[in-house]
DNA sequence: CTGAAACCTGAATCAGTTGTCAGTTTGCGT
DNA sequence: ACGCAAACTGACAACTGATTCAGGTTTCAG
């Protein structure tokens, strides 16, 4: 992805590392306009030109920093669904483990949102990464017959943005898990738009 | 709102309106941290001095775009869905009317999203405000047995979540209107999710 | 121990930015 | 047509922060 040689030592790797948790921490908090190389920087203990040897520029941190974030996400919804017999149980699981994600990382989460504005095409990215394993779930649940048949594609969009102001409200506005009869409310909705006719 | 007096001439008040599209195109266009006063004042036509007669900072503007914006939406709305006779008319109405206001105000639609990281408050604002029109709406459909009983809260959220992602994908992304199918397949989500059992 | 490769530094440069102000223009009320 | 309040101007002081670069330090194979 970088233009630039990447580390070839573990020091090297290290520092690397520094720089993208520090720059997470930084974003996170101050944002991406606020969050300057030097806080960065000096947050990494390291000194201001360090910065340029791992990364060409704010940007391109913010874009490593989005990736990241994509995986993770995608690795905590598949594990916290995993073996999971059906669809509605996947999706049930999935809300929670994606609010629990949004809470415990809620740097990265404003992160994404915000490389909207620094980066069409890496927030783009994100959610076409995030929605193509989504769709597959789907389409495979309704060749199953555990949900109703349609646009898996629209479907996924539509479960995507319900989980999207769940994260906002609770993880990022109150800080907390959304309680039980928000989910269970949430879900409800869920369940009656996929399930087929009874 | 703003701690400067107000123009109190139609001169004043027009520039005022002048400097206020001027930013909304500039936020929209090149986004908030790399529009400048300068910028502003200049696709405006007037002086650098003359931004400050009328606002007392950059943020300012934006707070007062985003407050707009979120007028002008309602009213589109609720112009969209008058005389409906069904919520879920209202619903698939809502939808259609949603998008097209996207992709007709993409710039300000940019601006409210981008609000959030300039100052959280307003963007809060904008979508509590939303809210409060769209709980009302439910909760009397609700009591009409026209959708089935529940969270009102839960089920605007989950509403306006679908509608935030299709105005995303379409507007913003593609530049056009949903096509027919993915209206349909997304109301039909929706649909079920709403309405009492058969 | 030595030299070279890898790594690191932070002061300096540079391309902007915001916000101010002393002075000028406009046009309304009389 | 005069005077005055409102509106407007644009050069500029003060500042910010991204990026560069000339040179210093660490590591380690030989």
């Amino acid at each position: 992805m970088s233009d630039l040689p990447q580390p070839v030592t573990a020091r090297g790797e290290a520092t690397r590392q520094r720089l993208l948790d520090a720059a997470e921490a930084e974003f996170g908090t101050r944002g991406f306009s606020k969050a300057s190389v030097s806080s960065i920087t000096k947050r990494a203990e390291v000194g201001q030109g360090t910065f340029y040897l791992y990364f060409p520029s704010k940007e391109s941190v913010l874009r490593e920093l989005v990736r990241r974030m994509g995986r993770e996400l995608r690795r905590a919804l598949s594990e916290a669904t995993a073996g999971l017999e059906t669809r509605l149980e996947v999706e049930r699981a999935g809300l929670v483990a994606f609010s629990r994600f949004s809470l415990e990382h809620g740097n990265l989460y404003r992160v994404v949102m915000e490389s909207q504005f620094v980066d069409g095409a890496i927030y783009r990215e994100y959610y076409e990464t995030l929605l193509a394993a989504y769709k597959t779930g789907l389409e495979q649940a309704q060749a199953d017959g555990q949900i109703r048949s349609g646009e898996a594609e629209a479907q996924a969009w539509a479960l995507m943005g319900i989980s999207h102001f769940l994260g906002l409200r609770y993880a990022i506005w109150q800080g907390c898990e959304p309680p039980e009869r928000t989910i269970e409310a949430t879900f409800d909705f869920i369940r009656r738009g996929l399930e087929v006719e009874a």
